[in-house]
DNA sequence: CATGAATGAGTATTCATTCAT
DNA sequence: TATGAATGAATACTCATTCAT
């Protein structure tokens, strides 16, 4: 799975091969078939893997900020994102980066309920953004906007840009949103 | 590039071959080769097809928004790029789903910097916007965070939300970090 | 096909690869794909073909031999048929012998079905064969015995053994049958 | 070697690899070569295994049957090659559907050399046989008509026709031809 | 100019066989 | 002695590209 993630990186989508995998595995393409019954299967598992890993990101975050301001929670968040795209060699950007090829969807629902346990948690704590008219739309469009815009700076930086004025902008939008929706200020 | 197209919508982008586009224009694989190089530039043509319209559809707008509030100059540019994405099939929308496969990014800036010519334009005509501490990092953000949600809905729609509601909590965003911002309401 | 055929006979059939016909056909792999889907698509058709070539002499025959006695039918239908096999390099042999890889009983049928019309015709020409008991089986036994001889025959034959004394074997053996069976020489 | 048999039954030729016999066999591939040098080899001991079964049924046949009448002796021994056929789950009709695959040939000639041994007791207990003409092709053509008949039958069965007629008719078949060529009745 | 038959490099997958444990 | 993970040669099939007609 290693291989597949540094292959991924080295040749691209189109250029991997199982037989790339498996020299870089140091194996032999047989030894893959071992491990995984497909190529797919191999998408499948990476697939899998950087869903658990944000799963498990998400929950070991929760405690230290439930009870942080809404933009403390984020920054937080963001943060450990981009830690964990950018950890061993950008293995799961890369995955991001071809994202249409891999059944990243079924997946991703995944780490979506995961963030959506957490707004519940979070909301029950801080019961003012119950104020907010539909929060639904509204979470909906933060998280994406939050989400896409890390993802997109990762990709493709702008060297004009520094990510964490990015995500200082980010912490901004979403106080000032919710600030302007509760008519309080999100930070304590 | 009409085959091209309706092949990527029909076979999706690893079932569409030189042979399906030409079949699905009724001509010749050979002639198919008069017209492009190679697939690659079939696709390299549709992805210039697609930002030309979108830097049209820019210039197009832009005489109509530069005196509107931002409010409803975004709101205004959201529909017609979702006009955009959606026509012919949603055509355009199936370059996106599979944005890694094409050279997509080299086009994108040409958007992109059709996106800044307008802001400039806007910026020149609504100078309290100018107040705005690193006005770069701020539009860079709000413009991804605009884009990739309205890209994400189109791609998945959610039927909990509607377009319009997604589209009205952007442009609140925008109004309330942009007046936060500048101290003063962004509509006039 | 044709190198289907040879190849068949040069490497046999698990030593018969697409590349192979391809090399024999003097054409490359993928030409041998526009003409056939898939390599048992060839096998597929080489049988069909044995089987068309067997109706045809079955029925090319007929008129020749309907007013012969039985026996003499039986001399010239054996005949014809150890020269079908015999064409071109032994080919139709070679499809029997490797019987169970291709589907071959599909198209033994229609040869079956040739050779029962045949029958047919041949006892209404000669109703004395009506006198027989269990029609059914005799015939069923009668024409497997005669065929399974000269297939056996024509694979491996026996130096101690003349072809034609072989088929003159199972004439008699017919003809002291038939006769037994309807108390009256089959020979006019 | 059991399981060998078992696997061509339940996955045929193409379906069977070294690891299915080994799983059926309940131990090891690494166990399998202890006992077989290769997967030629377990086709080629299960092809003896059936070669010495004939040889042995017909050895054991023989006291039974050489002063039988020629037809009594062949319904006999057809009846006990058909229960050889069909035991343990039709093992040895398996080996015979596929026996272009199996270097059956090799064995057969045992089998046959058997039968000619049987052949010759039999003779020199009944001497009108000797008034035979031609012996050695007559031998050969009924002995493939029946056995051919027979093995024909059983992988195809045709439910119009019952095993024991057919058996009847073979032995009237040689009854008849034997009685025609001796001038004399076959039986006592 | 258009055609589409021909090309053949490239790829996922299988499986008999080996051998370190 | 038994195991089964590892090997990698072998093979059916695809498809972008070319070029004679």
């Amino acid at each position: 799975m290693d291989a597949g993630f540094t292959s991924l990186k080295l040749n691209g989508i189109d250029g991997t091969t199982t037989k790339h995998i498996a020299d870089i595995a140091g194996v032999s393409v047989g030894s893959v078939y071992e491990y995984f019954s497909s190529k797919e299967d191999i998408y499948a598992q990476m697939t899998k893997l950087f869903a658990d890993e944000i799963v498990k990101m998400i929950q070991k975050s929760l405690p230290q900020i439930v009870d942080l301001p809404l933009g403390e929670a984020v920054r937080f968040l963001l943060h450990r994102y981009k830690d964990l795209l950018e950890q061993n060699n950008e293995r799961f950007l890369q995955l991001l980066t071809h994202q249409s090829r891999f059944a990243i969807d079924q997946y991703v629902k995944e780490a979506e309920s995961s963030l959506m346990a957490f707004a519940m948690t979070y909301i029950s704590k801080h019961p003012e953004l119950l104020k907010v008219n539909d929060l639904l739309t509204n979470s909906y469009v933060l998280i994406n906007a939050a989400v896409f815009s890390v993802i997109r700076y990762l990709s493709q930086p702008n060297s004009m840009i520094e990510f964490d004025r990015v995500v200082e902008v980010i912490v901004q939008i979403i106080e000032h949103h919710i600030e302007a929706l509760t008519g309080q200020p999100s930070k304590t």
